[in-house]
DNA sequence: CTGAAAGCGCTAACAA
DNA sequence: TTGTTAGCGCTTTCAG
């Protein structure tokens, strides 16, 4: 009695030919004639053929890559969680044959082309870096995408370069949404003010450009009569807002587009406004929480930069995989913080860590809640 | 040169033995000098040995592991995004010889136990449930969870029973939220109003009251003056929320905490007061899209489904493929959706589908942005 | 007690 | 254009 085959044996069996054409006819590879793909093809809808998916795994696994990665290493804040979820995702994908190098950079487009570089030189596949500096990029993305080296931007972007993908919350989107907010926390006719990094960076530019947009669209009569810069500077920060508001007591509201909050409370808490004016930050870290909890703070913007490595990272290793196509854009949702969520946000679980055990860092690993 | 070998050749190798003992070694098989076992447990212990799942299912050639899924299976809305992301994450472990066993209930609470009790018969090793009828099921839960079949509440929870975890956004959270946000929405001394489905239903009467014990907090002199059950069905709820606006028509913002908001929309437009009365609804999907864009919507808290869906089923594998712990709760933050972050969101995609691509759907298996 | 070897279904490189 | 073959990492059976 002969051996029941299956799979593309049994189809190779039924068909007269070999596995060799029968996986060349299901795969669209050339060098096949096509009548007979054609009845290949046939016979596999006939029996309705579904590939083994653990049988083609273990196959390719041997076809290890490796992914370069290239994002800014500052402790705190959103680069942080970034990395955080780029580790945690590609910790699942470690042992399917999938290799990380990392190439941190200090800050955000410092020495980043030649991280990249680097990391072409190592013979990666695929690349996933912050585009702080995408003039400098941008021909190193293009060079590595023409030979098939795939680049995926993460949280920053070089739009003028052909990477296969950007993840990231878009920043217009994110003053939009801000604007809208403060458009309905404040009265009509207010008068309200932008507390920006500097201006010259594309990121702060756009954020602010769509809060311009969008207060007036949800306030009416209200206006933006202000946009100040601080530079990413505690002090400077600090005493512009503070004159800002010595000058102009009736402000409503203010918006913070950068990380760089703390000193916009301190200057409203000083000047006796804490609560009065209403304060749209961006970003979360746990020295927040106070405010939010003294109302300092009414709401702000997460850009979840632990789901946007998470996603990235994703994104890549499907394509390596699966050969997955890339979207050529995912722009996820920013979120809402305000004090009734604040404490489910993972930046916030650093304050009491003696509560968390393992079980709940793997809660935090899935990327919940952000 | 020497090849570089893997998994449990490479303790083979280590150990000066043969992957047969291993093999014995690993699975506590017989037949083996316990002294060479402790040296090879040692060995994999050192190089943290993790088996390749693809390879046992291959070489099994069953499934590794059953996961019974019980949720309902209504179109549109919710629980279409929660089976979506379920779905797209079984997909994914698929090629691991993970397989999944779907007994879909028709509405919530609707003959979950006997499809629990199916499922426990199909000797499923780990299950996944909406539980809609919690009495019911927490006996059949806990008898499970005593023979080690785990068990995931998704969504709805059975608090009482046993179960491994709970991935869910919590009805009060979400009640505190939607009151936060109309706390800052609404002026000083503003009255308020909650249309809910049936006070009966647990789900329902939390969000109730976490909206009415947050709204005063955030409102100074803020009153919620009337709770409405329109029992999910429209005319009721259009008819109760009628009279109310006509009753008092000082009423300055409305919560809706069931996905049954178009007839409050609707009444709404009827007594002329679209965008005067601050609306806050629950959930998304398509047909409320015209509703933000008028203004009549002002934000709705969005549970993020297809994201639920996903963290159980990771929760269920992680555990399954990793051994990994279940944190007892995982409550995700509820999203805020406003007409500026509207269109990102996945149920928005089906109205304009002829714009989406392969690509796009790629993007949307990802879980962006909810 | 331990080793050797035969697959599981598929991919990919090489022969014919 | 088609066939053959060597693995991928693991389980399992049969010899030693």
């Amino acid at each position: 009695m002969t051996k029941p085959r299956r799979g593309i044996h049994l189809i190779a069996e039924m068909a007269n030919v070999s596995i060799g054409t029968v996986d060349r006819a299901l795969h669209g590879r050339d060098g096949i004639k096509e009548s007979t793909r054609q009845r290949i093809l046939q016979i596999a809808r006939q029996i309705s053929y579904t590939p083994n998916l653990a049988a083609r795994a273990l196959s390719v696994a041997k076809a290890s890559a490796r992914i370069g990665v290239c994002v800014p290493r500052e402790i705190h804040f959103f680069y942080d969680q970034l990395w955080g979820g780029i580790l945690d995702e590609a910790r699942r994908v470690e042992h399917l044959g999938v290799q990380f190098l990392h190439r941190p950079v200090h800050t955000l487009g410092e020495g980043d082309t030649s991280a990249v570089k680097e990391l072409l030189q190592a013979g990666v596949d695929g690349i996933i870096v912050t585009a702080g500096n995408p003039k400098g990029l941008t021909p190193l993305i293009n060079a590595a995408e023409e030979k098939g080296i795939r680049v995926v931007c993460l949280s920053t972007d070089a739009p003028e370069s052909r990477r296969s993908s950007i993840v990231c919350v878009e920043p217009r989107l994110n003053g939009c949404l801000a604007g809208e907010l403060m458009g309905k926390f404040v009265p009509p006719g207010s008068k309200v003010a932008v507390v920006a990094g500097m201006l010259s960076a594309e990121d702060h530019r756009k954020k602010t450009d769509g809060f311009s947009e969008a207060f007036p669209r949800h306030c009416p009569g209200g206006k933006v009569i202000s946009v100040i810069e601080g530079h990413e500077d505690e002090d400077e920060s600090f005493q512009k807002t503070f004159e800002l508001l010595r000058r102009v007591p009736s402000i409503a509201g203010l918006y913070v587009n950068t990380v760089n909050c703390l000193p916009v409370c301190r200057a409203l808490g000083a000047c006796g406004l804490a609560g009065r004016v209403k304060l749209i930050t961006t970003d979360l870290f746990s020295e927040m929480a106070m405010y939010f909890q003294k109302g300092t703070i009414t709401a702000s913007i997460y850009q979840q930069p632990h789901r946007q490595g998470q996603i990235a990272v994703r994104l890549m290793t499907d394509h390596i995989t699966h050969k997955a196509s890339f979207p050529p854009a995912l722009h996820l949702s920013p979120g809402v913080v305000m004090s009734s969520n604040l404490n489910l946000f993972r930046e916030m679980k650093n304050t009491d860590r003696q509560l968390w055990d393992s079980a709940s860092k793997d809660a935090l690993s899935l990327g919940a809640p952000g």
